[in-house]
DNA sequence: GAATCGACGGTAAACGTTGACCGATAAAAC
DNA sequence: GTTTTATCGGTCAACGTTTACCGTCGATTC
């Protein structure tokens, strides 16, 4: 009887008592696929993300789970390559997957198509630093024109007036948005960005080091280079090392992110922190609030987390100003 | 009518057809819920780990995930910490989670508490890379002892006769399994290893790093180092650079897994590459062969997969060998 | 042209749980 | 002692599929 385990009323103590034992005895536990149908929920809460440095994965799979602890909920893993090429197939994959929730990170957060797919089929989903379309269903964002405004401003500080750039994959419209950060910061110290000072990359270690390779290849050298994550960061500090440059004393290099390689690279990074595993805890926190209908309309809908720089040894002030 | 979806014969092709437009016009979906209880089946496969390296954990869910892409499976991750303490809740919450079976890595897999729980309850089970009880379940295995051996005799080969020994976790018995490895390979060597020399970690850069300093501060000072884990190994070479001991002139430095950071770092680490990702794949793999009853009873339970040494720039001969 | 056979479409039971409903029993009030 | 009320335990429909079964219709064969 589903009374006694359910702890419902109408149900003596004896009665109860008995029926746990049993169950107890028996090892028996309900069964999810009827308990599923008949609530009409999975309890599956989905995590899409895509192919990123492993240490965001983990924390923001680390954040989610934080959350889903002592519910009922589980956490589906759905990572998806090429979002941005295919968004209809990573719809229908995550329309397939019977979950009750989903939790979308950059870029997946990022592509109208694929929240148009989602809505229309009323799946609720929690979109992790989104950058576009930012009153669409559930936010929890980071500032990031302020983050690299914080980072870019550090390096100007400094004393960098050459300063480099590497940005991260051009599908991220977080590239985008700390590139604007920096420009601000630029414009604030009266600096120009030089355009030819410019690369991109891709957020991966070796498209990154081939990028600061050539950056470091030019006539006026850059004292300074500004990488969009800490996997390239790390490849702009192995390139300079390659090229008989040390960090900082010739060369500064700031990454993002704040990941483990930031940490144990040497010299350590200065770097960005971006609180992946909170904003991944409350944006499983916000999309469980909506689906057990804690209908606190109150609440907002977007949540912003504060980033933090974090200035290690990669950063200095530059050799000889002049 | 499921006859139309699921291609099963006895319907016309005309009505075959007009039910698929119909499916897809309403942006119809099975309900998964219904299904799963008919079939008694879940289609949810768990992924229990403990807090390893991030790269660990991405290359063990990478490989599960590509075996399983395609199909209707899909991936639950529930890591948990400190298993060995508290194997039954590890167990509950799996029984709890209404999967059809699960991959255990270490150090769950070698459980026997937890195996005898599952396998009362008769939920299917691969283990990655156990270290006890190898006869039970499916396994996936790789010769930890070897690894451990074929390191350590590059180290002696090169010319190293004080080698410092930085263990994993003592939970793990990767950690034993590998000091097994180096102990031959001392012996083959008619070298002895120096107790005095093995320090205590728990693969993390932290805890390495102090265990690292120590090592060094003997009197007579460790010419190399074998690290149980890649994170440990980048942490003693942070702690030899902070002694003012360059890597590899004044000490050689070898890790193990080949994880992302032994290629970031400087000097690039000497590592065994444990195909991680493989042997998930192949344990998701003969998880689904059970499970879908493919009763190729002819194939082994167990498997074994190969390591394989990496030599980087982080070891070297001594300097002065005497 | 009638009978048999095969193919197709419809109907209904089953999966294991929940929750509403109903009857019975015991306790309390008159 | 009888009526009312509250509480408990049991029964049954429902969730959305799948699959077995059955009836019917058309086609083929004698």
């Amino acid at each position: 009887m589903s009374r006694a385990l359910n702890d419902a009323p109408h149900v003596s103590e004896a009665v109860r008592r008995k029926v746990k034992e049993a169950a107890a005895a028996l090892d028996y536990h309900p069964n999810l696929a009827a308990q599923s149908l008949i609530a009409r929920r999975s309890y599956l809460i989905g995590l899409t993300y895509e192919r990123p440095s492993p240490s965001y994965v983990v924390e923001l799979q680390n954040g989610a789970l934080g959350r889903l602890e002592n519910e009922r909920y589980r956490l589906v893993v759905l990572p998806f390559n090429h979002v941005a090429s295919r968004p209809e197939e990573l719809g229908k994959l995550l329309l397939r997957a019977g979950l009750d929730g989903v939790l979308l990170a950059p870029p997946a957060c990022d592509q109208p198509v694929l929240l148009d797919m989602i809505e229309r089929q009323r799946l609720p989903y929690a979109r992790i630093t989104p950058h576009s379309d930012l009153d669409r269903g559930l936010v929890v964002a980071m500032d990031e024109v302020a983050a690299g405004h914080t980072v870019a401003a550090h390096i100007l500080s400094l004393g960098h007036r050459r300063v480099g750039i590497i940005l991260g994959d051009p599908s991220h419209a977080a590239s985008r948005g700390r590139l604007e950060g920096y420009r601000q910061a630029f414009q604030d110290g009266a600096v120009t960005i030089d355009d030819s000072l410019v690369g991109t990359g891709d957020f991966t270690y070796d498209v990154g080091y081939r990028v600061a390779l050539e950056l470091l290849d030019r006539p006026v050298r850059p004292t300074a280079i500004l990488a969009q994550n800490d996997d390239m960061a790390v490849a702009a500090i192995a390139a300079a090392r390659d090229l008989g440059l040390s960090v900082p004393q010739d060369l500064s290099v700031a990454g993002f992110d704040n990941s483990e390689v930031s940490r144990t690279a040497w010299p350590p990074l200065t770097t960005v922190h971006q609180p992946v595993r909170e904003m991944a805890w409350d944006a499983a926190n916000r999309l469980i609030a909506m689906l057990d209908g804690d209908t606190d309309s109150d609440a907002p809908r977007r949540r912003d987390h504060l980033h933090e720089l974090l200035v290690r040894a990669s950063t200095a002030p530059p050799a000889s100003t002049g």
